[in-house]
DNA sequence: CATAATAAGTTGCATTTGCAACAGAAAAGA
DNA sequence: TCTTTTCTGTTGCAAATGCAACTTATTATG
């Protein structure tokens, strides 16, 4: 994605109301998804996770945003009993508005419908990538499996077999949805098996 | 979702030349994902399947689609290595276009983008939404809490706590991801725990 | 800088899950 | 209708995973 929407996003208060931008500090609660307000949220800046945490404890981070993803409820179905929250993983920059006004062009041509929701479908689109890969993910038998995937989509975008995790490893088993200590289990025998160099929380790909 | 798309679509060869509908009969394969050609594909009618075959030889049935249901390579990083494919589960119509052109209007007025093109960002909510429930599942940790998950969401969706799977059990499995076997003990357990009721592919659910 | 908090790394043990191999039931096809 | 194929249901055993508990690094924070 080589859209930079903060070049061109600064205040919309001046034109569709209903748009607004907020800041969030690492660790507070961005947004949680609890009724159905059809509200719909674009990063601008920062990253975030989208949490779930289920009647055992057990945390899922059901979706990791970064710079121009999109999240919200508007993206949920009434349906599930966990709560869902978003989280800054670091100081972020947020634009909210309400999904059912972005396609009716407002009557002044302001900022927001020139910019914004001319990149929706893009943005959408790569949103759809991101959950297809994610299921990918997710739909792999073996923890091993799960890791080698996902170590693959990192070198792939990242265009080299070295890379440092963009998660902490508590962080991706909550992500791979394993147990952390048999997520290093395997880990170490993926080592062993010289599939992987590991240095901490740099790997290197030997294959 | 209300709209009957095959309606008000019947043939598009008149106005946009690379929009077509074609007919498959249970079994077929409607596409399979090779190369990223940006093709997008509207269900009009029918069940089908989008499989992944590892080389272990597990199938994972990755989306399960029905009518409006939308797919197609553009929703897919080129990224993976295994084998995707979408599989008419019952006789099938299926319209097809390339993702670029929608956005276009064409010059002359045609019935595509006049319909079609209109209901688009509808359908691909609704696609992001089933994507979300798909995650959630295979987010779960146990078999028993897929499961339970699953059929929670039949059972809102139908609003009825009896209902009769839309999948063989075989392909609840592949769905679900879990070896087939283990999960029929984990039904046998459910049943046994008085969760559930089950009698062949009739679930009812007894909380 | 000292201290607290969080993350990494490890291990034994219990539980869950996958695998393989069946038999019987149901569905599809000739 | 008969035959073949697919699906359901079951089980023993091996392997993978989760859980709990702990130690050692590393990172925040006053």
């Amino acid at each position: 994605m080589d859209i930079d929407i903060s070049s061109f996003i600064t205040d919309f208060s001046n034109c569709c109301s209903k748009v607004q931008t907020k800041f969030f500090k690492k660790g507070e609660v961005i947004t949680s998804y609890i009724n159905k307000r059809n509200q719909f949220c674009i990063l601008i800046k920062g990253k975030a996770d989208l949490l779930r945490y289920d009647f055992n404890g057990n945390r899922t981070i059901v979706e990791h945003f970064s710079n121009n993803d999109i999240f919200g409820e508007v993206f949920y179905i009434i349906s599930t009993n966990n709560e869902l929250l978003v989280e800054a993983k670091s100081n972020c920059e947020v634009l909210f508005f309400i999904y059912n006004d972005i396609h009716k062009k407002c009557k002044i041509n302001c900022k927001f419908h020139e910019s914004v929701a001319e990149i929706l479908p893009e943005l959408i689109l790569n949103k759809i990538m991101d959950l297809n890969m994610r299921i990918e993910l997710l739909s792999k038998r073996t923890t091993r499996e799960k890791l080698l995937s996902y170590f693959n989509i990192i070198s792939s975008q990242k265009l080299t077999k070295s890379f440092i995790l963009p998660f902490s490893l508590t962080d991706l088993a909550d992500f791979l949805s394993v147990d952390r200590s048999a997520m290093m289990r395997e880990l170490k025998l993926l080592k062993d098996d010289n599939f992987i160099k590991k240095e901490g929380n740099r790997i290197t790909l030997l294959y």
